[in-house]
RNA sequence: GGCCCCAUCGUCUAGCGGUUAGGACACCAGCCUCUCACGUUGGGAACACGGGUUCAAUUCCCGUUGGGGUCGCCA
């Protein structure tokens, strides 16, 4: 079998929204599982709303997802180049065949005329649908003046295609028009640069989201004019918000670097997005390279989903939780700058990594584990006043002070920590839940924490000791 | 409104004619416990409705309802 061409091509208009992550994502994956490639297109047509800052965020955007592209801006490759702007001339050429073969014409309706058109309809009946009524169909003169190029749509007959998410689709003709192909700029329309390129980059596979459906017939219908080989198409279900309507800005984070500056990481992202729309039988955790070994599109469902920001967060702590799915170094890596953030700049890389397994458990983003791990990088910690209010107090401050000295009378490990110090509870007739909170609001400023064994063993002897004798102290001097 | 698409717990979903309709998130209760978590046990919670087809429909077909998409010289 060929290996398949697959290709994500978004519009450099904003920064990379998650459901055009989850678009890129599927073609990414059957890209990566059938050994094809993944080519990068930028759709960059729209001269009103594109810019270079754009386009460079979704760049940016997919590395820091780990969507690499074998064909692309900045990467190049033979079908170049991958920027519709830069290709300006290939469409012109590839209108002229179109027209030339009286599959396409010239039409010189200003969007004016047009405008009123369509206007006057609606007023005579608001029900009707306005279709470009073939005014400049078969005109022969060649007036010198502004034109568009549009496609001369048989209105016989109907378009069929199987697509590999929704099955057979069909569309009648009738239902089509003479879409505009290329604007009178001589700048393409999205239906007429797609294809165009999608047959001179040879892309096989189509995979987008399901309001281009619409789409897809006139597509086809360019594709065969050309006699190009139709791709296969796969229609993704949309990714709506909680309401049910399209996700926007106002539903909250949308933004890839949104989730990435909210301490996602780029797994847990593309872990959520992946179950939009697909599933492996029961299993909701997967690593990048598992997705890329069992994803398929006969598994792909066809509803629509609704975000659920709650899943997300969980699926990020799983990721966080497990050292398959986030090693200790990358961990360690990617939670630096959240420290840094809370102003623990230049703290030891080695630390990090030991006071990891402290908190794997217990965070769920990186904004989480550096807040958790707050404690460990300060001379003192950050102390939650009304902890301390309530628990280094006098009544406490004997049991504080002799827990601190059988923590200093001996090894400084977890296990022996806490055989001495369940020895002298034992011997005191004390229970551990008498001491455990004072020695926690001492050891890291508040209420919760990891065992206090381990925040001492990570802590360190000097360290934990100190906060101890500080605790007593200001729990000798309250009341 | 026309056209297109969709329809299982609140949410993401498994199911591909015969199941006590499964899992996950969220929620509730219990256990574990030095706190917080983690873990664990249990609980409530779904096949939109109406017709067919069939010995048998969540599953196949049709309709209704509901939801979504799209109707540009945007993509």
């Amino acid at each position: 079998m060929e290996k398949p061409r697959l290709r994500f091509a978004p519009s450099p208009t904003g920064y990379l929204h998650i459901g055009g992550v989850r678009t890129a994502l599927f073609n990414w994956l059957w890209a990566r599982h059938t050994g094809g490639a993944f080519v990068l297109r930028i759709e960059d047509t729209d001269q009103e709303r594109s810019t270079p800052e754009s386009k460079q965020v979704i760049l940016d955007s997919l590395r820091w997802l780990g969507i690499d592209w074998d064909e692309g801006p900045e990467v190049g490759g033979e079908h170049g180049p991958y920027e519709q702007m830069q290709r300006l001339s290939l469409y012109a050429e590839w209108a002229e065949r179109l027209i030339a073969e009286k599959k396409a014409y010239r039409c010189y309706c200003t969007k004016a005329e047009l405008d009123a058109q369509r206007e006057a309809l609606k007023k005579a009946d608001p029900k009707a649908q306005f279709k470009y009524p073939g005014t400049c169909r078969n005109r022969t003169d060649k007036p010198d003046l502004p034109s568009v190029v549009r496609f001369m749509t048989d209105t016989a007959g109907e378009v069929v295609y199987v697509d590999k998410v929704f099955g057979e689709v069909r569309t009648p003709n009738k239902e089509l028009q003479d879409f505009v192909l290329v604007r009178g700029d001589g700048v393409p329309l999205y239906n007429f640069g797609a294809v165009v390129d999608d047959i001179t980059m040879g892309i096989g596979i189509v995979a987008r989201g399901r309001d281009h459906m619409i789409n897809t017939p006139p597509q086809i219908l360019i594709y065969q004019a050309f006699g190009a080989k139709v791709p296969e198409f796969a229609h993704l279900p949309m990714m709506l918000n909680q309401a049910g309507a399209k996700l926007s800005k106002r539903d909250g984070a949308v933004g890839v670097f949104e989730y990435r500056d909210l301490g996602y990481t780029p797994g847990a992202v593309l872990n959520y997005l992946v179950r939009f729309g697909w599933s492996h039988g029961d299993q909701e955790v997967f690593s990048k390279q598992q997705l890329v070994d069992v994803f398929n599109w006969e598994a792909c469902g066809r509803g629509d989903g609704k975000f659920d920001p709650k899943k997300f967060a969980s699926i990020q702590h799983e990721h966080l939780k497990s050292k398959g799915l986030t090693p200790d170094d990358e961990y360690v890596t990617r939670v630096l700058p959240f420290l840094a953030a809370r102003g623990l700049a230049n703290v030891d890389r080695a630390m990090v990594e030991r006071a990891l397994y402290t908190i794997r458990e217990r965070a769920t983003t990186l904004v989480d584990a550096a807040e958790k791990l707050d404690y460990y990088f300060r001379d003192e910690p950050v102390m939650d006043e009304k902890a301390a209010a309530k628990f280094l107090v006098k009544e406490h401050a004997e049991n504080l002070r002799a827990f601190r000295d059988v923590s200093a009378d001996g090894e400084w490990t977890e296990a022996a920590l806490e055989a001495r110090a369940v020895a002298f509870l034992a011997a005191k007739s004390l229970e551990m839940k008498h001491i455990a909170q004072p020695a926690r609001v001492a050891l890291t400023g508040r209420t919760a924490s990891p065992s206090l064994y381990q925040v001492m063993f990570v802590l360190g002897r000097d360290a934990s000791l100190a906060r101890l004798d500080r605790a007593v102290a200001r729990a000798e001097k309250a009341g």
